[in-house]
DNA sequence: CGGGAAATTGACATTAATCAAACTTAGTGG
DNA sequence: CCACTAAGTTTGATTAATGTCAATTTCCCG
């Protein structure tokens, strides 16, 4: 088997990103266009099961996901494992080494990834030149606080079915919003292991809590990896507060 | 009794701000100061139990804590309660709401605050001329990320006795980094039920894990509040990787 | 066809939640 | 100054939720 992730030159370039088409995301002027080329250093390709980034390690860049899904977690010294969040196309994902020195979490692919590399010293011109853009990345980082208090409350305070109800919910959410969307839902590549240590479960008890929910036609579980059959009927189980996003038509 | 919560003119210029002479805080730029100075709307002194962000609500200010507790949460539709983080004097208490619209949690003061005023129209103007500013702000908030996924981890991977060892040494750690810690160590405001909202127990459970600690002469828990007495055997118990910061010297 | 990862199941152990009550302390009003 | 109250802590008894262990099964993939 050869490597399972791998440094390639820029393939997609800025200038006609597949991200920044779709309505989600805000338009930029030409300089921050320019700007955010020039500091593309090209692209980071990752099989299922590559790690980009690793607890504990210094690294020199920033990644933000193009494509495919992957997850952020951190470890006790025994092993245990907790993942905090998962990472979907147009996140950003390495900003914390910037502050912290080294990484506190590592970064997972859950399906194959492509990832776009960014200098990390590039960030602080950013921030001397680009104003929206820094506010960007403030807000970006202001959402990912907001989805950890989510989950937080998650863990700490619903129960087993509670929980997976609320996970898939929340998971079906981003990939609404994230416009992964097709005409027949969304193929959520997890398996069971993730969702427990996503929820601070045994795999054991997370496999008897998800089967229940099949059996209620909530969710269906297929080979390694699953889908939402109904969303309303699970965000009221979870208690889930916002509304759901609508899927964006498709033209 | 009278209000719990009141809005102040600016008694505590920020020229003089008794945070900013501290080691932890870098240095401002004569700009750089009278901007914020120019930004600062007064101050907010909140009681012990008084209410000053609350779920849901928007609100137009960005507040700095300039001395006292405070705790950050959220709740389910059925009043289960999660707390997600504590504030201390230096942390930013607000930023989501610039993000999100209203308020995704409430903040509350666990003793009495006292709170820097901000209006939130000016962070934009900080963006557009304050880079180094801007980046703090990033700094913040991605250090704020990071505690997130510290608490995350606790709260869905260890166990009672770890859990509770684990935030004594947490609030331990960020107290002397605040430089809060005086001779004779810190009293940390807290009840059991706050204990036991942090790391998703239950107040009883949460009662006879303490009492497990008390007796065993780590920590010590005097009416409404509690001292550490060992903080290196709690963080062996808690399996807490970082070295606790020393407290710095004191003329 | 064989190997391995993931899912599933049953039996059992353990942790933690719940219920209910008593106790302790600080603060309040008479 | 003292009874009274409320909030916080403590305890015991019981129940429910979840974890652990150990097989077994399923299904993909080479």
């Amino acid at each position: 088997m050869g490597s399972n992730i791998e440094w390639l030159p820029t393939q997609v370039p800025c200038g006609s990103c597949p991200l920044r088409v779709r309505q989600e995301f805000r338009d930029f002027t030409e300089v921050e266009l320019e700007f955010i080329k020039g500091s593309k250093r090209g692209e980071l390709h990752v099989a299922k099961g590559g790690t980009i980034l690793e607890e504990g390690a210094a690294n020199q860049h920033l990644y933000t996901v193009l494509s495919g899904w992957g997850f952020r977690y951190k470890t006790l010294s025994d092993g245990r494992r907790q993942i905090v969040n998962y990472a979907m196309p147009g996140d950003l994902v390495g900003l914390q080494g910037t502050v912290m020195g080294e990484m506190q979490h590592s970064v997972e692919a859950l399906s194959p990834m492509v990832l776009c590399i960014f200098e990390r010293a590039k960030l602080f011109m950013l921030f001397e030149g680009f104003p929206q853009l820094s506010f960007d990345v403030t807000w970006i980082a202001s959402r990912e606080e907001c989805m950890l208090d989510e989950n937080l409350l998650a863990v700490g305070r619903r129960t087993a079915v509670e929980k997976v109800a609320y996970l898939m919910v929340f998971l079906l959410s981003r990939s609404i919003k994230t416009g992964l969307l097709g005409r027949s839902g969304v193929d959520i590549p997890i398996t069971q292991q993730h969702v427990a240590d996503t929820l601070g479960l045994s795999v054991v008890h997370t496999n008897r809590t998800i089967r229940k929910l099949v059996e209620r036609k909530l969710i269906s579980w297929t080979d390694g990896g699953c889908r939402i059959l109904d969303a309303e009927r699970l965000a009221l189980i979870a208690r889930w507060e916002d509304p759901i996003p609508r899927p964006r038509p498709f033209l």
